[in-house]
DNA sequence: TATGCACCTTGTAGCAGCTACAAGGTCAAG
DNA sequence: CTTGACCTTGTAGCTGCTACAAGGTGCATA
């Protein structure tokens, strides 16, 4: 697959393609006779990852991360149990406050479609969750 | 509320309040007699949601129609209506996301409980996931 | 009263994560 | 043989902060 192509499927610019391999989040692509880079399955799997994950409000930090637990064949399994664990709590509470945003999204919707004129409460229902 | 408060009570640095107010994010704050910026409950709430609405992936675009939503007592129900829609299907497409990469996660953790070595799927967990 | 810290302003500049465009060149299909 | 996709290197712009400087005010405390 060339870059055109992967840039078509994952909805990247080829530019950004090029950095992320400079950058070492997506594996150095092998290149063909004529120098273009060559692009596999993985290579698709992997960058519709991290383009959903930066979606997400990852850092490419964390990106790389979370891509390093994917070739842990080399570490010990109480390293990947330590990141697991931590990206977990992150993760869960992402979902939370986007749970409760949802949520009060629907609620207007709902005030809406009966024309009762609601107050919107969306800023309060991320606000106050008590969070560490 | 000095801004030192508000900075400590949401993890903001002073500095990105102010800007929030120049950006039009925060509204513009009460000064003092001696010329300090003064904050109330309100501005607590709309911070918090403003730094939760960024670590949750959403642009200051987004952002600020999100606050539109806020104080639309001026907009006819329809806009509202389409606004939420469209967001509602935004934050369900993130909450879905999340929470294949945290069953990808838990199962790492578990497989690592029970000392099985457990390949990581947490790429094609959302890789995989067919969107449009 | 003096020291020190939080705050005010304006301005400039840096970092992260892209995105764009330019210059100069290769490759392959119509 | 032209057109368009690709290659390289380089530079510069945008967003969303973050930092620091310069010069000044407010105010609590030793």
């Amino acid at each position: 697959m060339r870059i055109g192509e992967l840039a078509q499927a994952t909805g990247t610019k080829a530019e950004t393609i090029r950095y992320y391999e400079r950058e070492g989040i997506l594996p150095y692509a092998d290149r063909t006779d004529s120098n273009y880079r060559d692009y596999s399955e993985d290579h698709l799997a992997t960058l519709t990852f991290v383009r959903r994950a930066r979606e997400l409000g990852f850092s490419m930090a964390q990106v790389r991360e979370l891509l390093a637990l994917s070739d842990r064949d080399d570490k010990p399994c109480q390293d990947v149990d330590r990141l697991a664990r931590s990206q977990i709590d992150d993760v869960q509470r992402k979902i939370d406050d986007l749970t409760a945003m949802r949520d009060e999204l629907s609620r207007m919707l709902a005030a809406c479609d009966t024309d009762k004129i609601g107050q919107c409460r969306i800023v309060e229902s991320l606000a106050n969750g008590a969070r560490s």
